[in-house]
DNA sequence: CCTGGTTATGATATCGTTACCATATAACGT
DNA sequence: ACGTTATATGGTAACGATATCATAACCAGG
């Protein structure tokens, strides 16, 4: 609509001058400044943000990468990061991978284009190699998820150390038929989480069946759907190590529907500590993850590396996992 | 980093030309064609969306505005809109506005610098008096929530009918105190919902006692409270009707805790159907709202309006609630 | 009175694309 | 042979802002 130079042509003054006053210059007479407010105002004008993108090489926009809104979990990571970018006047678009290479790699295009200043990975579906040549066109670090081959910023937890409390916990209650259910094989966490557990068994004497182990669920039918084939089994677990709130929260209710006591009959340990864990009846055991700390550490690092011009600048936060003991276990 | 002209430098050719190839222009020689995608490939170049942006005057973004993401209810609807808009080649601008007036309008003002195409309300906390002068800088339309003095575009359950629906099926498993929690009374929706809820009770003769209404409450926490304050009454409700499942299942959270039984000492229903409501103990009888449905058709229409170029045409378009019954009433 | 810094303003080039107009050849019908 | 249309290409001016350079008035200090 109405543009610099209309302003300008207003007010009699050059366009630079009305630039000026936008952008708070201190070499602008204070009768003028009042003047090109007043015609700024009366022609509605307001700064076309393309043109200063263009001009500025900046976008003030920030991507967040996850892999399911829906997940509780990243609602509450992508809650604290909003929070901490609308405070510092950035935008952030929301990127779901939905667990797809593709999608995820469409997203990471949006620092090419310069749509965004910088991305944060909440989530990683491909290799390092994939990503890697994606860091030349601007900061990128991961919070949550990471990749031991990558050398970007993080912010993490200490996942073997988690998967390792976890299963202590429930050797600790008298369990040796421990299942466990996790995400899928290719992501690091993942596996980490998996080692502290099998450390964990192993410290035990505890040998690790392969039919006790579940591969690649996230949500609540996953749960179910995990309960159902570990009730089918000859000789049943007595004790599950699940690798987020609502599979733990899938196996119990499918588990109490079919009058399998927990933790009586069937022991249950979450991961996350979403409210749901503290909600439903038995409340779920879990290892605490600081999702508002995680990102609120991470977009405060993004900003950091954009104001600052750091690019692959190597730094990882380790941020504290904690066992919650509910009566789930 | 590289550029157009570098392009059509390396190319022997005119920026125009490589313009052409990149946009699928018809009038381009073949062999010229496979020349600029070679050199493209060879000297990573990649479009700058910014220069696009403002030469096109199109952004391909939209934002979308909820009260906050963290509620599986905002989650779900952003799910389903993220979903489309990445299937059409748009980005989604998460914005929260944490019910705050401010938040929203510091929102609305980016369709005013052009930063996005359209906006998406699917909270409203504002006037539509301060609402509307956005209309003129881009499409506007509301997804879930409402305005009836506003003339936008809209997507919407019929939420008197939701809070009829319930109420009748709280007196007719034969309740006659019956409490009702709801959001904040200048929400037009929250008050519809209220106006059923009414309309039920005067239909059945009973009668509504302010000691027995709740507002402005939206959380697990604001249910806890809620019992406490139920509980505190002399002469105590034996349902309630919640404006939200995570405010029914933190009353029966607590409710539970202090040994009253649901439904008998105390009926519950929420409302949404959000996933908690089938999983925790007893099921949570709800309203269920068609969340993906109504995601989906909100950012159908908002394409629409963005390509076909329309702008406040008025449309209202209704989606169907419905009655879901579990063992909390 | 001259030099040099502070204050104040404007002209112009530039960011990277694409729309528009101009030009040129080839192909086609009459 | 000649106008007409389809094909192919390039030059240039936008889109709307700001960085840079140039200019000028003013005041202070020597």
């Amino acid at each position: 609509m109405a543009t610099i130079k209309e302003v300008a042509k207003h007010t009699g003054l050059s366009s630079t001058t009305v630039s000026r006053v936008i952008n708070n210059h201190p070499y602008v007479d204070e009768a003028k400044r009042k003047k090109v407010l007043e015609a700024m105002e009366e022609l509605g004008y307001v700064p076309n943000s393309s043109a200063r993108r263009l001009r500025g090489q900046r976008t003030n926009t920030i991507a967040v990468i996850i892999s399911r809104i829906v997940n509780p979990f990243f609602s509450h990571l992508v809650d604290a990061m909003e929070k901490l970018a609308a405070e510092q006047g950035y935008q952030l678009i929301l990127c779901d991978s939905r667990l797809e290479k593709k999608r995820e790699i469409r997203h990471l295009e949006l620092l090419k284009t310069k749509q965004v200043d910088g991305i944060i990975l909440a989530s990683i579906q491909n290799d390092w190699k994939d990503i890697e040549p994606y860091t030349r066109y601007g900061p990128i670090l991961s919070c949550n998820e990471y990749d031991s081959k990558a050398s970007m910023p993080m912010v993490v937890c200490d996942q073997k150390y988690g998967g390792y409390l976890g299963t202590r916990h429930l050797i600790e209650r008298g369990h040796t038929k421990i299942a466990y259910a996790g995400g899928a094989d290719r992501i690091e966490l993942t596996r980490d989480r998996f080692t502290g557990f099998e450390q964990a068994m192993k410290e035990a004497g505890l040998a690790i069946r392969e039919d006790y182990l579940f591969t690649s669920y996230y949500g609540i039918d996953d749960g179910k759907n995990i309960f159902h084939r570990m009730y089918a089994l000859e000789e049943k677990p007595t004790a599950i190590f699940a690798g987020g709130d609502e599979v733990a929260a899938g196996v119990i209710k499918e588990a109490k529907r079919f009058h399998c006591r927990v933790p009586d009959d069937l022991a249950v340990i979450g991961y996350d500590n979403q409210p749901i864990a503290d909600l439903i009846d038995p409340g779920i055991t879990t290892i605490d993850q600081p999702m508002k700390l995680m990102g609120t550490r991470a977009m405060e690092m993004m900003m950091d590396m954009i104001t600052h011009n750091r690019r692959t600048m190597y730094q990882k936060e380790v941020l504290p996992l904690q066992l919650v003991v509910r009566q789930s276990t």
